[in-house]
DNA sequence: ATTGAATGCGAATACATATTCGCATTATGG
DNA sequence: CCATAATGCGAATATGTATTCGCATTCAAT
């Protein structure tokens, strides 16, 4: 951010900036959010927009510090440690991610689509970081008895097959599979790996 | 294609031209792939582009084209019939994603990245459409007494959880997470998955 | 009320890059 | 060889968009 805003226009004005953005990249897509359309919608003109942002990803960069915020709220609230029932815990995160996916009109579809030139990272690293946190007390809780050695690679794998799938999902898929049943196999999918021991595989019958 | 070339000559040239838009793709990242610098790789101008290409993306549409028949051919060499078992099965497939993800210096790396804004859905459909085939295959062969009713949702999930688990892992994990081991825990993962009847959930202990 | 700082403006500028077009060169059939 | 079509060229053009800058307006402290 160039300058810091001191009165409480600019600190207004700065606020709808980052709305604006969200609500153009949301409406025109990440491809035509120009900084002419972003100043439009938030009523104030471009160049008061280079005050305070110094360039175009500034902007993004601000938004998407914004909506990390807004999920990791979300994630401390998910119940965790209620359930013994993996697959009811499971369940319950799949859910909040769909849930997360389709709110705010697909903007978190918009952005998770073009997550390679964003800074996503930050994001997708703190969402990761945070699951890795609520698996490893779930299992210091129910699974004492076999350790999960490699828990960040599963984990990794865990996050990133049922984020990308549900993406998939949402803007190609429309129709042909229902997401409830998509959310029921992906809780299967998850819940029998994560219980699994590792290095162990399945002879077929 | 804008024109159909007759002559030798010009069909190398089309030629020359795809196989430039790949290089420059793989080597500057498709945002800094311009007309200019694809013809002058290929060693022809401008203007000769547009005689056989409508535009850019027409060039990069030939380009995926040619690709998803590499990648045809790669899949129908697969050994799905030899082995009854699931895992080893699953395991070469896994073995060969990651071999076309590396092939070609990270040209397919940087494709499927921007999926999103390229006709890569044509690709992404043909591969999942393969594996179903496969998947279809191998099951009426060795699980015949249990049927998976739901088979197309979990060829669905189970070929972008594999997918974009590796490229996120190619992308950004580099040397956090073994690829050894990724691979393993992914045939894990879909293994037991794949194995399992469909509509249980086991019990947490 | 005055004044200097903060804020706001938007036409003008800079830049990148896709696409065209008139002309030059090369191939092919007779 | 000639005539005609096919091919090839690349400077010039068109377009879209990020960023700047000189001037206007508003605020806040005295």
């Amino acid at each position: 951010m160039r300058k810091r805003p001191q009165q409480q226009r600019s600190r207004e004005m700065v606020r709808a900036l980052i709305d604006a953005t969200g609500k153009v990249i949301q409406q025109q897509g990440l491809d035509n959010t120009t900084t002419a359309r972003i100043a439009e919608v938030a009523g104030v003109s471009v160049g008061s927009l280079y005050q305070y942002f110094g360039d175009k990803d500034g902007l993004i960069e601000a938004l998407m510090e914004s909506l990390a915020d807004e999920i990791g709220t979300g994630l401390k609230r998910l119940p965790v440690m209620d359930n013994v029932d993996m697959a009811a815990t499971v369940g319950s995160a799949i859910r909040f991610g769909f849930a997360v996916l389709h709110s705010r009109d697909g903007l978190y579809l918009e952005l998770v689509r073009n997550w390679h030139r964003l800074p996503t990272n930050r994001v997708m690293d703190a969402l990761q970081q945070h699951f890795m946190e609520l698996a490893r007390l779930y299992f210091l809780r129910h699974y004492q008895h076999h350790q999960i050695s490699n828990l960040e690679v599963r984990v990794f794998i865990v996050t990133n097959s049922v984020l990308f799938t549900m993406i998939r999902h949402i803007s190609q898929h429309s129709g042909l599979i229902r997401e409830q049943e998509l959310a029921d196999e992906l809780t299967l999918m998850v819940a029998r790996y994560l219980a699994s021991p590792p290095d162990t595989v399945e002879e077929s019958p």
